[in-house]
DNA sequence: TTTT
DNA sequence: TTTT
């Protein structure tokens, strides 16, 4: 249960490449750094400051391999997903927090060069239609608002 | 094809209850208006307003069964989704414009005192596990955050 | 009072240009058509189906100025704001309801290769200073994220 | 600079009272946790699993001091704000990071029984009159959507 | 037509 | 550390 929202929205640039892991069971994560900015005149000063914040995207299975295929450094992107706070152990044995964006929707605000015969064919709209990102079709489409369709345990 | 985003998030109170309409194929839809206020101080004549912006919430299938079970009147919920214009033709033979709001997600934020034994059994959250949308499991809780699961063309 | 929330993000092509109109008192307001894409399989046909729905924005005083000057038709952008519900009286003299997006936060998403030197300044974020949306400076950047700062009681 | 979007959208529970840190120039700010919960079906072992994210949730100003008001341990709230890297020195004397919430806007969901007669004065909506935002008005009242009004450099 |  |  819940009555509870998480919800971030973002739009930035990738400050890297989309690095994949796979598992066995065949599923596979996607990660990478999202960099947005803000720009503010200190009011004592006068002078313009420029705040970058860099975000760790998580992207799953389908979407994963969609991203890895049709982003890289510097493309700029919507991702919209929830917060979650992984724990892990840092090389002293204390333990470490990190914030995550897991994402659940996503839309490409670059648009590629493709430089083979891809990019006529247009994405499925997960959100639209959740069941058709079983499908085979289509990975090798720019593709928008692909949701996660499976849910690993972890 | 796309790179577009189209999203509404309302919080707001029901004007009304759900009111459904079947269809033969077996889907349904619900409908509800949400209000939600906004309040300013008046810069010229310094007196508050109130105003009341009045929206027109869709939802389909299960979330609609589960709307209509558990949402009435006065309700306050969290509803999201995309704007959706519809057109029809007015008794005078004109075309007329509606837009809706149809729901994607939504969250009840009043804690209805079920008269029953219903309320025990936590819900579904369609937005982190679609695929138990199309399980039969528990239609009876008070169930937030569930996707709608079909697509009917209309 | 209120607790209640009245969001709309949208990211989509602006479908005209933004339209003006200036009022005595010395605001203004612009208005914009702008078009977000949905596109999914209908599961029946196997065809794919693309919806295009157009939202009426509108945005007001320096905001305004500041769309009219660095977006044209075609051209993309990410909006935020609220919906609103304005009724106005058809030539039949029947009322008529027009639902509308009020801005109060936007970034522009296509990069305009503006012919004039303008484009080196960035932008005060209204979010992050408000207070900064009252003075003079840097009308001529390709502003992101201005939030209205005035309220016209229309 | 920009174009870029940084938007966290929260309703979840205080994990515990609102803390306040007041500054020598008379800026204050408060901080406090929210719990999203997201429950799920495990599908291999079809248990289900409930899941809670804490967020830090910082607020400054004028929003602090009526955060601090009219919040308390176990309310609910919704809250709006960007994503916000922060780093810190540890005691092993290494750098560590923790994301924050920084709020700019919210609404209360709990209904607080205010034992005092304070609580027929509306509220400013600072997203519709920012300006209002700096005049005495009503810190008394349960205020929401205020937004904040300084920005303190840190 | 809701709510505070 | 919250809530159902």
């Amino acid at each position: 249960m819940s009555g509870t929202l998480n919800k971030v929205m973002l739009i930035g640039h990738l400050g890297d490449e989309v690095k994949m892991h796979y598992f066995e069971g065949g599923g596979c994560i996607g990660r990478f750094p999202i960099a947005t900015n803000e720009t503010y005149t200190n009011k004592q000063t006068g002078e313009k400051v420029t705040n970058t914040d860099w975000h760790n995207v998580v992207v799953r299975n389908k979407a994963a391999e969609i991203c890895e295929k049709y982003l890289s450094k510097g493309d700029k992107v919507y991702v919209e997903g929830r917060l979650k706070n992984r724990q892990w152990q840092g090389e002293d044995g204390n333990t470490r927090y990190t914030t995550e964006v897991h994402v659940q929707d996503f839309t490409f605000l670059t648009t590629k060069n493709e430089g083979g015969a891809s990019a006529q064919q247009p994405s499925p709209n997960a959100n639209v239609q959740p069941s058709t990102s079983n499908t085979p079709a289509s990975p090798a489409a720019p593709v928008q608002n692909v949701e996660e369709d499976d849910d690993l345990p972890f």
